[in-house]
DNA sequence: GTAGCGTATGAAATGCGTTCCATAGCAAGC
DNA sequence: GCTTGCTATGGAACGCATTTCATACGCTAC
């Protein structure tokens, strides 16, 4: 296969000025940029990227870690970066890890190894400091709040998003709150556990463990915390839960067991899902294109200018009002 | 920063043994092995993939080419994908196209420029003939079926599930069908479209042109059908509805209209989603996440044999009764 | 004894494009 | 007339690992 040299020979020129003309760079004279494409079409020449890339330095992609991307949260998160990469002309590496530490681990042994100009983050099996040892090849985001670290962040501030949420209800009159969470040490939900727990002590609102449930990732595990209300000494009279399409699983299965939405008991949801718009869910939205779309905004400018200090970009919550709270 | 060379001076070796060393090739004497590795410790070596990437003529990098990533559909392909590519150790760029022509085209052009050992289409705006020029450069593999092309595919016989669906509705006892696509021009849709008319006519079944609706992509496109549903001079019995979530979005709306499902309008949706489940759709599952296990399979196989020896894997589908027909 | 094979090791070629640096012609500026 | 600066062009160094080929030692087989 034709290369460079090939090219340069047979158009008369030098190899420099292939180049000049492949990357339109000034300096070539139009006779010989036009001798240069002339030949490259007619040996159908081929840049070789592997040769650019280990010339530069650079490959144009950034790698992105999440743990599933069949999950609603994270493909929209996915689209926003994905959209914005295609805008500035980058590659995506899709790692979905699982939350396999090993496996992120690798993603961020590319970037070591100059296989990828950035990493971002959506969510991860890795801490943080682990993380802070490879921002030295390279710029990294992540999409949680790891308070003030060497590697840049745009977050949703969950404590208060959740606080506020709480606030909603108490001000709707609810006092008996329950909470459906995803997975129970996620960095998230830890924070949000947390800002249960305290908001019902500040408020002196009554706690019960069967009120609390954990792993509720899919619409079948809401419609399963539905089922589990008639066993229930004492019902929650509202469930806040962390994502609309769990929370349209409790609703469906609730009203299928004769529950009336909110009178008997109410749901207020997060991240604006369209179920959630069908289903008329009160609900979080926390923006999750926009972090996406952020989060690929800040590496690219990053890897573009050099510029390594970290971003720390917070984005704000809307609490959507609608009917089941 | 350190390179083989660099490592083969201080370790006393040649960078042949060096490179031995890094790819666990035999005919290393233990003691130089020994060297090799505490001198790559020392240095703290990474290697370069960019030249690894060069010298080879690889990458173990796969892309993918679909219109939206958030979309219930192309989130499981990918899953399937995603998840083979984890085991074969392989990376997948993912390309959101938006059904740009140009865009794609951009990612064929990455696997002629040996940035990528293979690309899987799952959804396209191009049309065969132009994959089939690529085909020289490394495996393709499409998640449509292309007739007989020199490039592989793993699809769905969208003609008989359609036809499939259709039939079980009529011998359901319906003659009033009315039939919700997506995009109408996507290569799926026309075949289903074809299977619709062909069906109506052999059945000498009423065919209303505003029983057949287009650009049914989310949910809120379903309910909007159920409202047209007031409009209608005559209402169809049932829909057949190409992805249960916008089947979702008609059969909520329908109810909140006092309708009854299937009595006053039966439903059917496609593809088996859990919001499916949830709502007791009846549905055709056509195996999505295997279509892209399939997928990556072969184009892994492929990659590693260096077969060119398109292979044609048609997928079963399966109607999956529920309660909304 | 010597042909033959497995182990061990390194020199050098190979893959290929980018870019720094040097050179040179020509025109504008003073 | 001389300096300065822009346009144009090419040689050569640089980025880095893989792999083929040649060589050499030691042991077994006949």
């Amino acid at each position: 296969m034709a290369n460079i040299k090939e090219i340069a020979r047979i158009a008369g020129v030098s190899v420099t000025t292939v180049s000049r003309v492949l990357n339109n760079h000034p300096y070539v004279s139009e006779p010989k940029r036009a001798a240069v494409l002339q030949t490259i079409e007619q040996l159908n020449y081929a840049r070789n990227m592997n040769a650019v890339h280990l010339s530069t330095g650079r490959t144009g992609t950034v790698a992105v870690i999440l743990p599933y991307i069949n999950l609603f949260y994270f493909s929209v998160v996915m689209d926003g970066l994905a959209h914005e990469a295609l805008l500035a002309q980058y590659r995506l590496i899709l790692c979905q890890s699982n939350y396999d530490a090993d496996e992120e681990l690798k993603v961020l042994e590319m970037l070591r190894n100059k296989e990828i100009d950035g990493v971002v983050v959506v969510s991860t099996a890795l801490q943080p400091e682990v993380i802070e040892e490879y921002t030295g090849y390279g710029p990294v985001v992540t999409c949680q709040n790891n308070g003030e670290r060497r590697f840049s962040s745009v977050y949703i501030e969950h404590y208060a998003a959740f606080w506020h949420g709480l606030e909603y209800l108490k001000n709707k009159g609810y006092r008996k709150i329950g909470y459906c969470e995803g997975r129970q040490n996620g960095s998230s939900a830890t924070i949000r556990q947390s800002a249960f727990h305290a908001f019902l002590t500040e408020h002196n609102l009554p706690c019960r463990q069967e009120w609390m449930v954990f792993d509720c990732l899919k619409e079948e595990d809401g419609a399963a915390v539905a089922r589990s209300l008639h066993q229930m000494e004492e019902r929650p009279e509202v469930f806040i839960v962390t994502g609309d399409h769990v929370a349209a699983g409790l609703i469906i299965e609730a009203r299928k067991h004769g529950l009336r939405i909110p009178q008997d008991v109410a749901v207020m949801g997060f991240d604006n899902q369209p179920i959630g718009r069908l289903l008329d869910i009160t609900t979080i939205d926390n923006h999750l294109y926009d972090m996406g779309a952020a989060a690929f905004r800040i590496i690219h400018e990053q890897i573009r200018t050099g510029n390594r200090q970290p971003v720390y970009r917070k984005l704000d919550y809307v609490i959507i009002e609608r009917g089941t709270v």
